[in-house]
RNA sequence: GCGGAAUUAGUCUAGCUCGGUAUGACGUCAGCUUCCCAAGCUGGAGGCCGCGGGUUCAAAUCCCGCAUUCCGCACCA
């Protein structure tokens, strides 16, 4: 890459994505439309489905995982178990006057220092405020009563609107299936079981797009395991040499999974495995992974569930985004689901009986797709383009198939050559204008690979085959262009 | 949710002060031209000016409400 080629940012990729068709405001016809909610175009979903398959290649088959497809309405008793009806729910007051919100416990703990447990009663909020004289920190006015805001979605479900809700992970459903899975799929600890579907929050602000969505992709790995056998992990040696960078206080520090595990970075082998694993996929993605980090998260910062969390993140134009969590839960899904639903949830494992600890890697598929573009589009000044240089498994098209002319029978020759390719490759049809303009529009859809028919085609059969980032040509025979497309575009 | 700014075609934008149904560019489509990198020529399509209400003979323009977007704050599993 030459000095020329300018990285870009959110802008600009907004911008493509709404030229281009990779994503846009849903609903946006009617002025209604709420906010946090988007949808992939046909250029978005080629490259999700891409990523995704890079997804399954990479760890859900390497790693010899289970792939299920859950419901996105899941009844109360899920989210009483799992503690989302609880502890997803924030106490909040809202000023008289101004109406700002606050978070009633960070509230009261700020100005008079008494801790109160967020899942408290109601009542006890409102009695420390009168007590403690609290009022507005904007306005000095006084508060409403505390009410809870719940961040699920509630819906009713049949004529008698029994109570459910719209899933705001997706992993229960694998912690609710995981008995039947690991009994009629002959399950054996360690054991990964995968998802990918929506979620549902009702973000108080979504902002930015994909980055913060009220209904949002998920691709989420709980991978089930014997907690006294967290060291014994014979794949260790796959990733030991595998380099990750993390972060425990002010900077990354990278270093190898093996590293990380004999410096006590990484809590054990098992983990490390998963992070390396994780890493090497990021990188086929085309990210770049030295603006990459796991960053260990604080006592206040985890989530209710998690023992030990590590969030990856990746450094964008507009900050550090969080791409993946990944929690260690111990065995608070299952013993929480065991208790509530009264189902066995123990297995046997070399000849003991455990209630297996859940280690999970929580992908957020927007925000991965959305780092991709940012780290793949380039201005290229030199040769007034813009091109997004994506790696070819992931480009939403392989391949424009174009006519150089229409006429003395190129068109037709043309349209042979796509009909030939169309259902092995994604590709893209094209007669119209000028040669260059349509070699630009290709670049910016992130095709790496153009062909071009012209009149020797008509000679001797073959074509020109142009490169996306060099621009350079070769001439190839029609007969070699399907093993060649299929070398080039094929995952790694 | 609070404060500020904004919203005009696929994208960017002029017009708004001082009311008379909209400007330009790029893109897009068709044709001509051209055998290789956004060239040129001709022609076309595309806007209830974010939505709703008010004032007025008349509203993109003035007033009110709402929504969305962006920037801060707060929140963020």
């Amino acid at each position: 890459m030459s000095e020329s080629n300018d990285k870009m940012n959110y802008e600009d990729v907004m911008k493509l994505a709404l030229e281009r068709g990779f994503y846009f405001p849903s609903c946006e016809v009617y002025s209604d439309a709420q906010a946090g909610f988007w949808e992939y175009g046909p250029s978005g979903v080629s490259l999700k489905n891409k990523f995704l398959e890079l997804w399954r290649r990479e760890l859900i088959r390497r790693d010899g995982m289970l792939e299920i497809d859950g419901s996105q309405i899941m009844s109360k008793s899920v989210f009483e178990a799992s503690g989302h009806l609880g502890n997803f729910a924030d106490p909040i007051i809202r000023c008289t006057k101004c109406r700002s919100t606050f978070r009633a416990d960070r509230l009261i703990a700020e100005i008079s220092k008494i801790d109160i447990p967020e899942s408290a009663d109601l009542a006890e909020f409102d009695n420390a405020i009168s007590q403690n004289n609290i009022k507005c920190p904007k306005c000095k006015s006084d508060f409403e009563k505390t009410r809870k805001f719940n961040m699920m979605f509630r819906v009713g479900i049949g004529p008698e609107e029994e109570e459910a809700y719209l899933r705001p992970e997706t992993c229960q459903s694998i912690f609710v299936d995981f008995p039947r899975l690991f009994k009629t799929m002959r399950g054996k600890l360690p054991l990964g079981i995968a998802q990918v579907g929506k979620s549902f929050r009702n973000e108080i602000s979504p902002r930015q797009s994909l980055l913060r969505l009220r209904e949002f992709y998920q691709a989420e790995i709980e991978v089930f395991c014997n907690p006294s056998r967290l060291d014994v992990v014979e794949k260790f040696a796959e990733i030991q040499d595998t380099v990750i960078r993390v972060q425990t206080d002010s900077a990354p520090v990278a270093m190898t999974c093996k590293e990380a595990v004999e410096s006590k970075v990484i809590p054990n082998k098992f983990v490390a495995y998963y992070l390396g694993i994780l890493t090497e996929f990021y990188e086929k993605t085309g990210i770049d992974i030295s603006k990459s980090r796991f960053r260990k998260l604080g006592e206040k910062e985890k989530a209710f569930y998690a023992q030990v969390a590590f969030d990856f993140e990746v450094e964008t134009t507009i900050g550090w985004l969080e791409l993946v969590a990944c929690n260690y839960r111990s065995d608070y899904d299952l013993s929480s689901h065991a208790n509530k639903s009264k189902e066995k949830f123990e297995v046997m494992d070399d000849e003991q009986k455990v209630l297996p600890h859940v280690f999970e890697i929580s992908m957020g598929i927007d925000r991965s797709l959305y780092t991709i573009l940012e780290h793949s589009i380039r201005e290229d000044k030199e040769n007034e383009r813009i091109v997004l240089s994506v790696k070819p498994y992931l480009a939403p098209v392989h391949v424009g198939v174009l006519s150089l002319v229409k006429k003395d029978g190129l068109k037709e020759k043309t349209d042979e050559i796509f009909i030939g390719i169309k259902r092995k490759f994604d590709a893209f049809l094209d007669h119209s204008g000028a040669i260059g303009r349509r070699y630009r529009r290709l670049d910016e859809i992130g095709a790496p690979f153009a062909i071009t028919v012209d009149h020797q085609t008509l000679e001797d059969d073959t074509v020109t085959i142009r490169s996306r980032d060099s621009m350079s040509q070769d001439r190839i025979k029609t007969s070699d262009l399907d093993s060649l497309l299929s070398k080039e575009t094929s995952f790694p």
